[in-house]
DNA sequence: ATTGTATATACGTTTATGCGAATATGCAAA
DNA sequence: TTTGCATATTCGCATAAACGTATATACAAT
């Protein structure tokens, strides 16, 4: 379980906070599309879904030589509204509007 | 202006996030209030409102030797708003319920 | 002026966090 | 079983953040 301070903490990282935002706005993405959406290398990504993981905000699957992200959806309601409203009020800011419109580009053009 | 990174950063402390609910509960409080309900030193108070005067969340009134918080209310609404929903959503869990029972047997026998 | 109370800040230390580079692992296809 | 790609982890370093103690400041009352 997780306290309120550390689920403020872990939004407190840009890398943390665009890579939730895009699942909030997708169903799922694969590593290598965090890497080229948010022009980050791999070992970055990689690290802070880590931190995600563990503080149980995200699932994920693997696909052959694929790791497929996604919000838990066993997360508890709480902090799922809770994560829900946060993304929503960010939605309109930077740099979350331009990753917004790169991922739908992304995905238009068929993802990794 | 305050990025949501640092808006997230700011909440991210056990200390800042007891104090901002506490002002989120009642109109104002000054320091040695935060010293008593939260049992904590006056400087670790002092530092942690020095934080959330920079980040803009709160701002404070002296009164002959008090200094009374509150949280900002020239606040830009999209803050207010966030703030104030994510105080509602923590408000059932710990440390904040008894936080708040102390706030108000606190209050009720008159403060500082 | 001095004292007492409330608050702020400076200082030195400790711990936490983020980073890239390098390396390791997992899987699929050859 | 080797190669190649995707992902995870380790490492050493650098910076940031939190802490308590001690000191400074602000104000009121004497």
């Amino acid at each position: 379980m997780m306290s309120p301070t550390e689920f403020f903490k872990t939004l407190s990282d840009a890398t943390r906070l665009r890579c939730l935002f895009l699942l909030s706005q997708c169903k799922s993405l694969c590593v290598c599309d965090f890497m080229e959406i948010l022009d980050a290398p791999q070992s970055r990504i990689s690290r802070h879904f880590k931190y995600l993981r563990d503080a149980g905000l995200v699932t994920d699957e693997r696909k052959d030589q694929w790791v497929h992200y996604r919000i838990n959806p066993e997360l508890a309601p709480q902090w799922r509204d809770m994560l829900k409203q946060n993304m929503n009020h960010i939605r309109g800011q930077q740099p979350f509007v331009d990753d917004l419109a790169r991922l739908k580009v992304y995905l238009e053009r068929g993802c990794c």
